[in-house]
DNA sequence: GTTTATAGTTAGATTAATCTAACATTTTTA
DNA sequence: TAAAAATGTTAGATTAATCTAACTATAAAC
């Protein structure tokens, strides 16, 4: 099968995405959602079914496949944790990270979604909390130099 | 002007690496340097040409406007910050990274990338070397764990 | 200096993604 | 339940990006 393209990754997870809180999904929801007109909808709706990846009763409901949902959670995964990793691992405001989130999902490796994953874990169970680094990474990002007293390894000038 | 897609960046910026090691640049090589035919290249600098992005003597040889030099030389940039962060910091193999740098540049915001480039900076610059932290990192990545003897702030067990 | 090879261009087709305008169906409501 | 409103579909256009095949111009080689 192949690939898709990023279009219609972004109508597979609108549809997954509307289906988190709607019943049902129709056509204009999903118009709406990415802000485009119905046309536009029904024509990636054909694609999509002759993928086996919707189900679409003529002017009636809209349904992923579990084939097409396997393939939506997949891209909103990514999306949710490029989000993580920009905004609570770099400090990316929060609506740039969503945009970038938006973006980038439909075009990074897996191998480098694993690692950016396996960051924000590592970051999140650290034994000591939020990172101590981190504190000085975000120190770094606002005033252009490291803080002062970790000029060599460990915190000897803080355990003095 | 509006923004360029994603293929006439590609373009540029193809333009821009191929004139860092050769003096002229000719259809022929962009076609190998992007693996597409001639005629997609021609039909390419033409909307460059359009843009005022590139001037191109027909039959003869290309070249970068000032305006089309800054542009691909932004995306190069994005391109070699993405690389760093990848393989650099997350530690994504050098191939992947070179992919994932090259359909990310086009799609990055500036404010995600300038985090990104801060971030490979402080870990550059970091007083201690390879940060102890990052040390850290890889470890988790490799074993699923956190190393052992840092489960509280500071050194203490290293110190001991 | 012709011929041959290489490189570049044009013409025409295809696929994807979008739109507007017109039409069809379904749902709401008076 | 018939008219009006809302929603969905189709038809047809546009733009971008690619391709193959055919043609043209320049460069190389004999």
């Amino acid at each position: 099968m192949k690939k898709l393209t990023q279009s219609l990754e972004d109508y597979l997870e609108a549809i997954h995405v509307i289906s988190l809180t709607s019943k049902v999904i129709r056509v204009k929801e999903i118009a709406k959602f990415l802000n485009v007109k119905t046309p536009s909808v029904v024509d990636a709706i054909g694609r999509l079914t002759q993928r086996g990846l919707v189900i679409h009763e003529k002017y009636g409901y809209l349904e992923l496949t579990d084939k097409g949902s396997k393939l939506a959670r997949e891209v909103y995964d990514k999306h949710k944790n490029l989000y993580k990793f920009f905004n609570g691992i770099l400090g990316v405001s929060d609506s740039v990270s969503k945009k970038d989130a938006c973006n980038i999902e439909h075009y990074i490796s897996k191998e480098a979604m694993d690692r950016m994953i396996k960051f924000t874990k590592f970051v999140d169970t650290c034994p000591e909390g939020y990172p101590e680094w981190l504190k000085h990474f975000n120190y770094y990002a606002k005033y252009g130099r490291h803080p002062a007293g970790f000029s060599r390894k460990g915190f000897q000038n803080k355990e003095s």
